[in-house]
DNA sequence: GTAGGGTTAG
């Protein structure tokens, strides 16, 4: 009685004072136990059973197995299939079927299966457990061998659980031909009125990419959308990269329908979030978790897709302090806040965190190698890189494709052509992402002509289709041929591969045409893409036209571009002042600036400061210039005094190149820099007098040769 | 008795 209302402890306690105990009491204990989740009890009543030498029925040994299973103590699942076997249980397929089971559930796929090999009844049960145990541990191609065999098989039919088993591996697998074919028998068979398959069926095409199927039998057939249903539409968008969609669904659900997100539902929608960088929704998200009194300490798939998403967002203090909270991290848990660290400039904390990871006694896998390699790259350290190498070497991961790809671009980005090349040559898989980081990697350690000769191999030997990243490595490449019609070239192959909707392939065909002097080519194209340009095709438009000599008509394109409804960013300044400062548009130039910093909130950076000096300095507005230095922040940017102390030379005047000067021979004396710009400007007055101090200052500076040369050729 | 949705990289 006790253990129907729940009252576990209180039939425990009758049971301890029952002055007989007889068989029938364990089995019911055991049962009550078992009905009320207390499965470590069951076990314990079960052994106690075993060692008083009561024989337990059949449920009793049924529930023990399951208990094991839910509590994944293999010792003990040894143990009771020893038991088992001793006792000739395992003739019962029932029995049988709860090992099955319990492997399952330990991730013993193989154990399971030799359950499953030796069970000479077997009914529909045997099948769908080992079936949905390969599909939901990612052994989709056991579970539709196994499905084989089974309709090979007599006495036995599939029913809806097979059906969800194989749906789920058609989702993994993202086989959405046999996918298909499964959601075709169900509406022949009148079962997708169901409301778990229809929902099997919506994740099923969530996770094959085909969306609108997804939606369509989400929209049209599902009549009961359950929460599961949601969530599941909402993660296909956000895995596969669709984040906007998935936000868009996350909002429509909790605002319009007023339906209650529930923790999986955050799993889903926050990586969506951080991958936008939306910070402030991260942050509202957080605070509407707590309010919900969701356990975030304890759900470590949620308290890792938050780490993440702060990472992402680079509010590292958050991550880091998420992460001291949960308990019981796991592998993905470190390698979210290692890959927090990974990015903006913490690289050098990642092989620290590493060495944390392990003291820690936490595995580490494939991803933690792919953060691992990207933080040498980073920090150019083929020292650390080789180590990292040499570990996924010994430890297998060599062969698995992303590490082996992030491998390659650690090679590259620390400057060893070689030994990318070595190791590249070197993989047994390779996909498109492994040939876009050898372009890459060429194009940009200034090796453009094994770019175009490698190109060339992928496109003659038809091995994997040019996807956008190709082409624009191969635009940079080709970019210094342009004269000689490396643009027509380019931009035919964009054609041919149907690139010439993605925008950002069109941004680096505008820019390489601006950049070798094909300035009319790149208007041309640019009216001609219309509605499709971004901000940053104008920012490519407007530095452009400045590098090609037609500065005013820089400055206009600022007008139409807010007129085509983008707002200029800091590029956009930076090209436009850079502009007026090479073509002398003073008043423009002071107009931008101004405009910059009050119309648009924009913090003016060291490019930014520097053209403004310029022009400062080109109006004759020196003391201006000066108090403007010395009265911002950006007094500590070199470059910007170095621009003021050019102006100083151009307009002769001496009195302030010399205030100047010394007040950063005091603020940086060892700075060679500031000592050369004040030689120089002394040398550049042509009178004796200040020649010599030249030389003295030069001789303070402690300067190298090579910067005392202007001196003494004076 | 087996049973639908979740985190980390690329």
């Amino acid at each position: 009685m006790y253990m129907q209302f729940g009252r576990v402890r209180d039939a425990s306690r009758v049971f301890e004072e029952m002055p007989v105990i007889n068989g029938d009491v364990f089995n019911s204990l055991i049962y009550g136990f078992r009905r009320n989740g207390f499965n470590e009890e069951v076990v314990v009543a079960f052994r106690k059973m075993v060692e008083s030498c009561y024989v337990p029925n059949l449920d009793s040994v049924f529930h023990v197995i399951m208990a094991c299973g839910k509590l994944g103590s293999i010792v003990d699942g040894n143990l009771i299939h020893d038991y088992v076997v001793q006792n000739g249980y395992n003739a019962h397929v029932t029995i049988a079927n709860a090992l099955i089971s319990m492997y399952v559930k330990m991730g013993r796929l193989d154990l399971g299966h030799e359950v499953f090999s030796d069970l000479v009844a077997r009914d529909v049960v045997s099948w769908n457990t080992l079936i949905t145990g390969y599909a939901q541990s990612g052994n989709w191609m056991e579970a539709f061998d196994l499905f084989l065999c089974m309709r090979e098989a007599t006495n036995v039919v599939p029913n809806k659980v097979t059906l969800l088993g194989l749906l789920s591996a058609c989702g993994q697998a993202e086989n959405l031909g046999f996918g298909m074919s499964i959601h075709g028998h169900l509406i022949r068979a009148g079962l997708l009125s169901d409301f778990r398959l229809g929902t099997a069926v919506v994740d099923m095409y969530a996770k094959c990419e085909s969306f609108d199927r997804a939606r369509a039998v989400f929209e049209e057939d599902l009549f009961e959308k359950t929460l599961v249903s949601w969530n599941s539409l909402i993660a296909g968008y956000t895995r596969n990269g669709y984040a906007e969609e998935a936000v868009i669904l996350y909002e429509m659900m909790t605002v319009e329908l007023k339906l209650k997100p529930d923790s999986i539902t955050f799993s889903n929608v926050v990586p969506a979030y951080a991958s936008l960088a939306n910070h402030g929704r991260i942050q509202s998200i957080h605070s509407l978790i707590v309010k919900k009194g969701f356990d975030m300490d304890g759900d470590v798939v949620l308290g890792t897709a938050m780490i993440d998403a702060y990472g992402k967002c680079l509010d590292l203090k958050a991550a880091k302090s998420l992460f001291t909270c949960i308990e019981g991290r796991n592998t993905a848990t470190w390698n979210a806040l290692i890959a927090a660290y990974n990015v903006h400039s913490h690289a050098d904390q990642v092989m620290p965190l590493f060495v944390e990871m392990n003291r820690a006694q936490e595995v580490f896998d494939a991803i933690t190698m792919v953060v691992l390699c990207q933080s040498c790259g980073e920090l150019r350290s083929l020292k650390q890189g080789s180590m990292v190498h040499g570990l996924c070497h010994s430890k297998g991961f060599n062969s698995h494709l992303s590490v082996g790809n992030s491998i390659v671009d650690m090679y590259m980005r620390c400057g060893c052509v070689d030994r990318a090349e070595a190791f590249f040559n070197s993989m047994s898989f390779k996909n498109i992402v492994t040939w876009n980081i050898m372009f890459y990697g060429y194009v940009r350690s200034g090796h453009s002509a094994t770019a175009i000769r490698v190109f060339r191999k992928l496109q003659l030997e038809n091995l994997f289709k040019p996807d956008s990243v190709t082409i624009i490595s191969f635009i940079q490449a080709s970019s210094t041929a342009f004269i000689c019609h490396g643009g027509e070239i380019s931009h035919c192959h964009v054609l041919k591969l149907g690139l010439d909707s993605e925008i950002w392939v069109i941004n680096s065909l505008l820019d390489a045409y601006a950049k070798n002097g094909l300035i009319e080519c790149a208007k041309a194209l640019f009216m001609q893409v219309g509605n499709l340009r971004d901000q940053s095709s104008w920012n490519v438009m407007i530095a452009g036209c400045g590098m090609n000599g037609q500065g005013r008509e820089a400055c206009d394109l600022l007008s139409q571009m807010e007129e085509d409804g983008h707002s200029p960013d800091s590029i956009t300044f930076t090209s436009l002042l850079s502009c007026c400062s090479h073509c002398g548009l003073v008043s423009e130039g002071c107009r931008f600036f101004e405009m910059m910093v009050t119309k648009y909130n924009i913090q003016p950076d060291v490019e930014h400061w520097t053209c403004i000096i310029d022009l400062f300095g080109r109006s004759g507005k020196l003391e201006e210039a000066y108090q403007m230095i010395k009265s911002g922040l950006h007094q500590n940017y070199d470059a910007v005094w170095g621009a003021l102390m050019s102006s100083c030379k151009t307009n002769m005047n001496m009195e302030l190149g010399e205030l100047i000067g010394d007040k950063l021979a005091k603020l940086a004396p060892d700075n060679c820099g500031y000592h050369l710009l004040l030689s120089n400007l002394y040398a550049s007055s042509k009178r004796w007098g200040e020649v010599a101090k030249a030389r003295r200052v030069f001789e303070d500076g402690r300067m190298v040769k090579k910067l005392g040369l202007s001196v003494i050729e004076c």
